[in-house]
DNA sequence: TTGGGTGCAAACTCTTTGCAGCGTT
DNA sequence: AACGCTGCAAAGAGTTTGCACCCAA
């Protein structure tokens, strides 16, 4: 968590941004929530009150600089956000009791190659959201 | 054509719902433009006039009946709706000129498989969405 | 005839934007 | 001191909802 902290502060200040409280506030929220955080969540758990407008744009400039990552979960769901980890993973999202699980695998991987060999498509970006009944809430 | 405008017809009246011509208007409209399109793309293409309410109303109800189904294809978009078809597959959305095409094969169904097994996950649904440059684009 | 469906308008949610003032650099 | 960033409030998009009227059954 210090680690964290101190990349975002190297971060911001390498690519000439202001290493601000909001944005560190925000950054801590996020890391410590460990992801799938939205605007709303992060705005409650934000040691200093930040204002939801300052959050967003916050949290789109992370994503430019590659910190963290957003996704969409399900219809009419807000946006969630996560600290951007290496791994390419998918999301589990049960909707029965909400949870929403990582699965690492070989899959997303294994479509990118799919799709590079050969269909003429480069990809960008795999989203990748199943919907479904995680093992607590089957029966 | 004829065919769909028969198959809504049948659908609604085995369950109960009436057959309207907002309805088979929106569902002409959907069948025509084969595809991805959002409720105001829709509301410019039905012959006669449909409320944006009422689409929104009706899309729903073709999606409980298994007639549609919707996509985000991506931040900040509207919904997209297409013909329900019963091939399993994913959308490839150029970012750079919008294009959305169907990938049918079994990358889908390899996801269910694969969490299926073991892996205590009641999969319902899949979305998947790849963003990236088509074919076209590429320099 | 009757109640399901529609149009219209208002409300709601999520997100973005304009602007004056604050605080990092 | 300078100007990037923030808070506040208002505006925007997409979607939903309440309600009176209409029309398919």
């Amino acid at each position: 968590m210090e680690t964290a902290t101190v990349d975002l502060a190297t971060t911001l200040r390498q690519q000439g941004y202001r290493v601000t409280q909001p944005r560190r506030a925000v950054w801590d929220a996020l890391v410590r929530a460990s992801g799938h955080m939205t605007v709303e969540q992060l705005s409650r758990q934000v040691e200093e009150p930040v204002d939801q407008a300052s959050i967003y744009r916050t949290l789109k400039l992370f994503e430019e600089l590659g910190l963290a990552r957003m996704s969409h979960l399900g219809e009419g769901e807000a946006s969630r956000w996560e600290p951007a980890h290496p791994d390419e993973h998918f999301h589990l999202v049960c909707r029965s009791c909400g949870t929403v699980d990582h699965h690492i695998g070989t899959l997303v991987r294994d479509i990118r190659n799919h799709l590079d060999d050969g269909h003429g498509f480069d990809v960008e970006d795999v989203e990748l959201v199943v919907t479904g009944r995680c093992d607590d809430c089957r029966a």
